[in-house]
DNA sequence: ATGGTAGCAAAGCTA
């Protein structure tokens, strides 16, 4: 069995002690980080060897950042989204680890609907669309995996008014792109095991905001997806979220959110 | 409710 997990830790530095906690706790076999928030240069491979992973990483001062940490090593990476290698942000990394294709991806948040930010989280999800058709022709287990910035459908968030309007996350364009990515091929792994016809699936969130009370009053979104490739599907065993990660002195906004793969 | 909180890095940007 294989355990892959997914966790926007907004900071890896700041963020290290939980990861230690939770990947002990969770012990997943490969790990998918976004928001590193530092430069390959501050990344704590000591610790993060130590723990018992190998790592690649793809950095950058201040914002972003993404990584692939993995028990088995970690083979032929791929820096970047190869359909937009023009991108100046570190949001993609790509490997083939454990007879699996793997990336961890950050979509960009978009900030406001018709900003110039939400033409580029556009443009991004447009590239990675075209990439994840490319990888799909190869009808291999492929995951990609990371913190979308989209809830893709109304059961994804704790109010069903917030998906009329534009707001960011919610709105109709972002989900249409999400959508486009199921119709390319790519199931979410989550809902494969909890359908949003299912009760305990309600209220299953992966990401709340820090002010507000967000948490505390459960008003989240499923913004964090594990996409599979149809033979990745076909291995599904379990999937999950780790909510518990978010009532720890200064959290992460994100919780870890993972599946379980049969081997073959 | 155009404020509420958090991280980086040292004021404002991003989320």
């Amino acid at each position: 069995m294989t355990t892959i997990a997914t966790w926007n830790v907004n900071s890896l530095r700041t963020r290290l002690e939980h990861l230690k906690k939770w990947a002990n706790e969770r012990d997943p076999d490969i790990i998918l980080l976004q928001e590193l928030k530092c430069q390959e240069e501050h990344f704590p491979r000591e610790a993060i060897e130590d723990l018992g992973y190998n790592v690649a990483i793809l950095g950058q001062k201040s914002y972003n950042g993404v990584a692939i940490l993995s028990k088995s090593p970690v083979e032929d990476i791929v820096y970047g989204l190869p359909t937009f290698q023009e991108d100046e942000q570190a949001r993609y990394i790509e490997a083939f680890v454990d007879g699996v294709r793997v990336a961890s991806v950050y979509v960009p948040n978009g900030q406001e609907v018709g900003s110039d930010k939400f033409a580029y989280k556009m443009k991004f999800l447009k590239a990675l669309r075209k990439h994840g058709e490319d990888l799909l022709v190869q009808n291999e287990p492929l995951v990609i995996a990371g913190d979308y910035n989209i809830a893709p459908f109304v059961s994804d968030g704790h109010s069903p008014e917030r998906f009329k309007g534009e707001r960011i996350l919610c709105s109709l364009q972002e989900r249409e792109t999400m959508r486009s990515l199921y119709n390319t091929g790519f199931i979410d792994g989550f809902r494969l095991k909890y359908p949003d016809t299912l009760p305990e699936s309600q209220g299953q969130f992966s990401w709340w905001d820090y002010r507000s009370g967000s948490y505390q009053n459960n008003k989240g979104y499923r913004i964090d997806h594990l996409l599979l490739s149809p033979k990745a599907a076909d291995l599904l065993q379990d999937a999950g979220i780790d909510p518990e990660t978010r009532s720890e002195q200064r959290p992460s906004d994100h919780a870890p959110v993972w599946i379980k793969l049969s081997n073959g």
